[in-house]
DNA sequence: CTTGGCACTTGTGCTCGGCGAGTGCTAACC
DNA sequence: GGTTAGCACTCGCCGAGCACAAGTGCCAAG
């Protein structure tokens, strides 16, 4: 009972699994993979495999499925990740090439993994923690209030509305905002919080209290960069999936939607040395994602830094080749491209 | 058989229909309402709105369901649209009032509205049409990249990146911006094309180039105000709704994804003379979107302006009176915020 | 116009038996 | 020792049959 072959049971197992959706029996194996022995031997196997974990009978009498433990060491072991075809290398291009700005151009990047895994694709946005304080203007919109813009060196737009507690002059408002660009520039996430009292001294005393409330968003906006947040795409294909999940996709729905579970999900998964961090059903602890799966990998401009990923999600029976292949290819694509930035 | 008990008897049955999801009987009804009448007087009137098309049995020995046209019925003579209690006022001041910037109080907005309702909440962006430009700002990001961003009259902040095709000058590029600005200010899309020719006498010829591809970003600023975007939430919400769609919610968060559909639909529909737009089932000639109904109201600062609306999309069986309600006020609330920028 | 009574229709839930797919085991085979 | 054929056994699935409950339509009386 050689240990290839075993490993080739579980791959064929798996494979036949994710195609359709069935309890794979010993015959069909046989037949479908031309495997040179009899469906007898193949008992054999994948008895063992069972014993050892791998493999399970959802009942007595009917075919098996793989285990989580299963697909894990499908995924460690026998998958192999191919390069992208052709015709999806001129999708990422033709898609990316018509995106105006950053965010929409993260947008398309996570519509385009979607549709190319047919799942539920997910990405994080990128950290700015390191970005440093490019520009700062502070607009007057009416009486009483202003609007901060806060360009980072990642080339991210960041505003916030505040509310004067007093009508002030416009002019005025800019020479503040020029004065506090002038002692804020280069600044980053690590500054904060911000020395409040010396940055006031540099503006007219009657200025005051309106600087203040400009120190305070730009605080808050360099903060904001250590928040991370996600775009998705591809909800649909949650359904579309046949069902995979049956009643139970409210649950899910409503775990992306909330961004938390996903986010602290993303964030505690380490890289294989391949690039690719896989985690699958109960490998993590949700009762709201149960039985789902999910890869991802990291991008960004400089080589393994600041750990914002992208990635999939879907079941548990998901095609972890495809999926790990697409995901992968996009977070290369998408850091070459920030990369030039 | 007064006409007043008939249109009682149907908004009974819409109010039970839409609680138990399951068709309603004549002795159900007057039980739970308490008609004053016997089961066989009930069964009369219902034999007659079946006559007039407001309600149908599914099959010979079962309750009666709504019509699309006894829902409209309702909607427009029966439902009253109430105020929303003090604990749903509140939770739109707190929720609102710590949003940071102008789209993350659209995406709190949406976020409340679908938990208000229950329902999909979708979210139309203001048209930046009539938005001038407020600031114009050039930033390069690297040797052959830079940043263009427009600061709108209405506090949206809009940026697009260009490939400069070679290196320019940091402080050069500065100036151009600042000359564009001057020629550019409070523009606004009507503006569109610019005047390109007129604009490049303003800078340096060995500008031109780098000058040509800015004003080219604005261009395409000032046009992408034109194009709607929606904003949603709550998707989870129509798998939760007890599987009201059972296995059609495939094609409709598909089409909810697509955004296509739904920006049609919603710019087609008009408000009655409350202020509200109600779409209901197959009023609307798209496939995708079978079995659902849309109510929408306008919003924004202008009163019956530029036609941005916002509204929830659920199934013909939802809860009309409570729908109707919160996107009226989400609408009203809204569009005060808005007016006091 | 309303009401009680009654025959009729029809979807639903339940049980039951046959069928098919698949397994585990044993004994023979190379 | 690994492989194979044969065979008894186990279940899940499916369709038929049946009783039941809910609801209707209609008629005749109030």
């Amino acid at each position: 009972m050689s240990e290839t072959r075993r490993l080739q049971v579980l791959r064929a197992i798996v494979e036949d699994f994710v195609q359709t959706r069935e309890p794979v029996g010993s015959r069909a194996l046989v037949e479908r993979h031309n495997l040179e022995v009899s469906p007898a031997t193949i008992r054999n196997d994948m008895a063992q495999l069972e014993a050892e974990g791998l493999i399970a009978a959802p009942h007595t009498s009917a075919g098996r499925i793989p285990t989580d433990q299963g697909y894990r060491l499908f995924v460690d072991r026998i998958s192999d990740v191919r390069p992208l075809s052709r015709a999806e290398r001129r999708a990422m291009d033709v898609l990316l090439e018509n995106a105006d700005d950053h965010d929409a151009m993260l947008e398309q990047t996570v519509r385009l993994l979607a549709m190319l895994t047919n799942q539920v694709a997910v990405l994080q946005h990128p950290q700015q923690s390191q970005a440093r304080i490019r520009h700062l203007e502070v607009l007057q919109m009416s009486a009483h209030r202003a609007l901060v813009v806060v360009i980072l060196s990642s080339g991210k737009v960041e505003q916030r509305m505040i509310t004067l507690p007093e009508p002030v002059d416009e002019d005025a408002l800019h020479t503040v905002g020029m004065r506090l660009l002038v002692s804020l520039a280069n600044r980053s996430a690590s500054a904060v919080p911000l020395p409040v009292e010396d940055l006031l001294e540099t503006v007219s005393p009657d200025m005051r209290p309106a600087a203040a409330l400009v120190v305070h968003s730009v605080e808050s906006i360099l903060e904001s960069g250590r928040v991370d947040r996600i775009i998705m795409a591809g909800t649909a294909n949650l359904a579309r999936s046949g069902g995979d999940f049956g009643p139970a996709i409210g649950p899910i729905l409503e775990a992306l939607e909330e961004q938390v579970v996903l986010l602290r999900l993303l964030t505690e998964m380490r890289e294989d040395q391949r690039g690719l961090a896989v985690l699958i059903g109960r490998e993590h602890q949700d009762d709201s994602l149960l039985e789902t799966s999910v890869v991802a990998a990291e991008y960004g401009p400089r080589h393994g830094g600041e750990g914002a990923k992208l990635g999939v999600v879907g079941p548990t029976r998901m095609d972890y080749t495809t999926s790990m292949s697409a995901v992968r290819a996009m977070a290369r694509y998408l850091s070459r491209i920030l990369s030039d930035d």
